[in-house]
DNA sequence: ATCCACCCTGTAGTCACTACAGGGTCAAGA
DNA sequence: TCTTGACCCTGTAGTGACTACAGGGTGGAT
């Protein structure tokens, strides 16, 4: 009475392309599944829990090996949340990086585009920034 | 009279890693170099120009083809500077995208580590919130 | 002569997929 | 029964922008 799917319908449910659910299996993310007669892959419903909680997670970020390391701590259900916290926060903090960095890198740019005068490239003030100092 | 420099000294007064020059001659963003008769690449300081001009727009996110271009560009003195403008503006919308994105990111983050009551496992709300509703 | 830092080529690894090529399976309709 | 067409299989290679070897050759100083 089990419900099971194929590849192409956990696919679906997901919103995963085939080919990186093969993908996942792969790496060791997903289990093997077992083959029908034609050797096609029977997934189960662990099958798609697992399947979504990786995908969840990729959504929010979290690389592969994270991603990994979240599936392993979910499946301890008496330990402390501790890891998953310390986990979550150092990825925050990296995002938190990421966005830093992206808004200093517009605030340049946005000064550059500032400064051009729209003429012709020999006196672009963009072209310029980009030539470097050639001290010699 | 004119100073050259082995690929190690473009690398060092670029901040470019030797591979890197390398890599940019394979893909044909640095022109072959001559050789010494020792086969050492021989670089002048118009390649140190364009090393530097390549890097400077790698500094400010600009991926390969679009450096490309802005080399392109930039020898085409006469030309109005439009093309430059056009570039760089759209580059600053992808950037304030992903800034978009990374600030979405970091605001579910958040709200999850402050759900969490720092208990077992079993009861985390962050968890919880990667497990997909099995809707049956 | 020997050392060491530097240079050479070529290949493979990174991350997280994605895109084929070249086949096999299965259910439905004519 | 035959044939479509949607789906599945494996294996390999491509993406971006490098980075890291392995296994050798070169050049200058001691
Ligand atoms: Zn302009
Ligand atoms: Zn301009
Ligand atoms: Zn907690
Ligand atoms: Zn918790």
């Amino acid at each position: 009475m089990m419900q099971t799917y194929t590849i192409g319908q956990l696919g679906r449910l997901t919103d995963t392309k085939v080919e990186t659910v093969r993908y996942y299996e792969r790496i060791g993310l997903l289990p093997h599944p077992p083959r029908s007669v034609g050797n096609y892959r029977v997934y189960d419903g662990a099958h798609l829990a697992r399947l979504g909680f990786i995908r969840r997670a990729r959504e929010l970020g979290f690389p592969l090996d994270q991603v990994r390391e979240l599936l392993e701590l979910s499946g301890q259900e008496a330990r402390s949340c501790e890891q998953v916290d310390e986990l979550v926060q150092a990825h925050v903090t990296d995002i938190e990086r990421r966005i830093h960095d992206l808004q200093t890198l517009r605030q340049e740019l946005t000064q550059l585009l500032a400064q051009c005068q729209h003429g012709k490239i020999a006196e672009c003030r963009i072209i310029e920034a980009l030539q470097p100092r050639v001290t010699g």
